[in-house]
DNA sequence: TGGAAAACATGACGCTCGGCATGTAAGTTC
DNA sequence: GAACTTACATGCCGAGCGTCATGTTTTCCA
């Protein structure tokens, strides 16, 4: 009937701190960030008010924990999926795809809804702007490797393009913009960036 | 000293009204969606909690007549500068930039706030779907008629293309990524686009 | 095995929010 | 110019927020 688990310190504090964290996240997802109280984190992961308390001085501070929880997830999601890509054009068209996946998610979303936060928090812009810089590179870097026949500043160019282009997507998506006409969109960009590839490894300047 | 200004009710209305609704788009702006409050907007506007309460029943009618507000006056900026445009390749380069302006300055990022907000409000979602889709077929016709020569789904294409594009530049924008970076991002677009452009118009299928 | 310390629960405080009831001033109408 | 309607101001209320002070349980260590 009762729990009879016996966990050491360490296990009982990083279960609870994971278990706020991912509820923080669900409830940005969920509710968004203007909505996500503090108690309605703890009722999602069932303990108390103290315990965030506890662990986090204050609601920024689990704010920034949860930007980096964040990033670390969205980074595995994408490195696992990007270094399996095959080369040369199909692999490009795979990368967009693969890019459009992973920031259209909901991990995506809860991001979103911590950066557009941020814009007027300092304090949570500050938390945020150093992981998503290296999220970016770091991407980037997995990026780069797929399309390594390409001059690397061609290769940053198209993939920041098709960041942007896709978190703009991601944008239209919330709010429920027509999924064909996103389908048309990403499907005509691979075709330009396959086209933009082609063209750049066979006259290379 | 005093103010001697005959005004007729219509005019008080208008005028008050209009200073409400620009004032909560002020505060969209300057301190986001989470912490405009009603109070905060009719001190920026100068007058009391029962005006707000006079004009609109409830907070939730505030935000959706600021919605349509935005709206009007981000069509007319859109409008009336795209309607100078040269044709041609260089009149596609001009537009992009426009574009660009349009959904990188101030009204739009008032926009993006309201949308990220509506994600999870499905009333503000129910008030923005219509006025936006309207903003966004409307810049699209003045866009066709500019790239006349193009077939229409083509030009379509890169519309949508470039204002999802640009809504992610304005996201990176509020976060504060390289501005540098975005220049040339955008730079590389319009060469991209001029050049889609090109071929579609000298080899119309 | 008992006491220290860490992990968590509970309850209360001050504050701000949105909404409402009520009062006052400005404009309209006859 | 007096009754009436509209436009706005003032003050209050209950609810929810983040934070803090203080108990209670669980693990650790000697």
């Amino acid at each position: 009937m009762t729990e009879t688990t016996h966990r050491t310190q360490a296990q009982r504090r990083e279960q609870t701190r994971t278990a706020l964290l991912d509820a923080t996240i669900d409830c940005l997802v969920d509710v968004g960030y203007a909505r996500t109280s503090v108690q309605e984190i703890c009722a999602r992961a069932g303990v108390s008010k103290g315990a965030v308390q506890h662990h986090f001085t204050a609601k920024a501070e689990l704010m920034a924990a949860a930007v980096e929880h964040l990033t670390t997830k969205l980074r595995l999601q994408l490195a696992t999926s990007l270094d399996e890509l095959p080369g040369g054009g199909t692999g490009v068209a795979a990368a967009i795809d693969l890019l459009w996946a992973g920031y259209s998610g909901t991990l995506s979303t809860a991001v979103t809804e911590l950066w557009v936060a941020a814009r007027t928090d300092p304090e949570l812009r500050a938390a945020i702007r150093p992981v998503d810089r290296a999220l970016g590179r770091a991407t980037l870097e997995h990026v780069t490797q797929v399309a390594g026949e390409l001059p690397p500043e061609r290769a940053e160019m198209l993939f920041w393009l098709t960041v942007n282009l896709t978190r703009g997507l991601a944008l239209d998506a919330e709010l429920g913009g027509d999924p064909n006409r996103r389908r048309l969109l990403l499907e005509e960009w691979k075709r330009i960036a396959v086209l933009l590839y082609q063209d750049a490894t066979a006259a290379p300047s």
